[in-house]
DNA sequence: CGTTAGTTTGATGGTCCTCAAGCACTGTGG
DNA sequence: CCACAGTGCTTGAGGACCATCAAACTAACG
């Protein structure tokens, strides 16, 4: 922890674009209209236009869209550091609902800041960009897992792929970490139901490779879990800055 | 049809932002290097590294991932005026392969091409941002309608997407569009067998829906077709340029 | 102490997979 | 010209995986 004045996604950029004192400062400016917003109750919701995107500070939300048989489908979860509508802003029009899990802190980014930022500092808009695409191997992923793996294994990736993703801003570990979802968090995330998720989650404790109680997911047999998942995290992974 | 010497990747970002003529040169200029490549051989396998990205100008492409237990999902589809492994470029890694469909040309990018067209021309780097928004878009679409459509449903919102995909670039319409499919391309994109795609063909075909035959698919009740799907192009809609 | 949200377990059945086989069409080589 | 292989389409039978319905249980909360 070098430098605890940096918001979560100031430090996730650098890793990427060795950002300049200007580039810093732009960024620092995109922070400033900081919010809170209550769980439960939905950010954005679909179809809404000229609404603002977000800076994930603190906090979980769930990205997801409805359908008109009343489903649900979990697209993407943000934590710390994640952009949130970003897409929905360039398109003008969201096509899906943000809903916080928790209580979150947020700072609001306008459309015309956002492209006003990108002109000044190609830059940053080539880090903002790499940072949509990180997030976009996630939804691929996501996809390959309800597309083509039983519930077992979608369960098992989804539960490394979030453990990895926090242990990247330092909120989890092999261990395990704290988790504010719901059974039908979880059902709504994998297209299952949510007595299947449950049978799935027995199965993988009792087969002793990880549980998920009390907010809380502890990893019993690492290992096991990523053969059984077929998790190969190069999709999340940063080997170093690409610009220089 | 007014400029018929207009890639389609330009005439598609030119629907976005008014671009100046210094853009359209760069833009020209990310066109230079014209390859084709034959059916059926990747292009850009995953886990490579190092390789370029293409603007895909004639013919369509798969983009998909392959599990270790052999299956495999394909992600997107992609048809002229489309990106082809813009994000792969920018983390560096692949994490999926490109196959041709038929014989297709495009145009070469190579990284450091592309990163100094986005230096150069910052609103240029948006307008690829907002193609990539809209391709992010389509994967979401498609992630819901695995995870929460059923077979047929499935089936008939991704043949709506594709053909308002190929009727905005002129090469379909609400009778139909070529397309060279077959059925397995269709079971690995959808999450199904290739058994339970003709079944489901046969279905929506007896109940006079869609037809999918000698590559060719004709759509019969357009509207039927619409409802069973719950099909809603806001997604893929672009009402006007954002920028000016 | 009733209500609500979330978890857990059982029973039953439907969607879709797997295995298997046959058919149509195309291109290839004897 | 015809045998044959290869690719893709089609249909049937049986079964696995997961959904749905139903109900009991726990914990938190006013």
């Amino acid at each position: 922890m070098k430098s605890v004045e940096l918001s979560p996604l100031t430090r996730k950029l650098s890793a990427f674009v060795a950002l300049s004192k200007d580039e810093l400062a732009v960024l620092d400016r995109l922070h400033q209209r900081r919010r809170t917003f209550v769980a439960g109750r939905d950010m954005v919701h679909q179809g809404q236009s000229a609404h603002a995107a977000y800076i994930l500070s603190a906090g979980w939300v769930c990205s997801y869209k409805l359908q008109a048989n009343g489903t649900r489908q979990i697209v993407d979860f943000q934590v710390p550091g994640d952009f949130l509508g970003l897409r929905s802003v360039l398109l003008r029009t969201s096509d899906h609902s943000f809903e916080p899990i928790v209580e979150i802190e947020a700072a609001e980014v306008l459309a015309s800041d956002l492209l006003n930022a990108f002109a000044q500092t190609p830059r940053l808009a080539t880090a903002i960009l790499w940072a949509a695409s990180r997030d976009e191997a996630m939804v691929v992923e996501h996809l390959v897992g309800i597309g083509r793996r039983d519930a077992e294994a979608r369960m098992a990736h989804f539960l490394l792929e979030l453990g990895s993703r926090l242990a990247l801003v330092g909120i989890g570990s092999r261990e395990g970490f704290d988790c504010p979802l719901t059974q039908y968090h979880l059902a709504d995330t994998l297209g299952l139901s949510a007595v299947h998720v449950n049978r799935v989650l027995r199965q993988l404790r009792e087969q002793g490779l990880v549980t998920f109680r009390d907010d809380r997911v502890t990893f019993h047999d690492f290992g096991a879990l990523v053969e059984l998942a077929e998790f190969d995290p190069a999709y999340l992974d940063q080997t170093g800055p690409l610009l220089k």
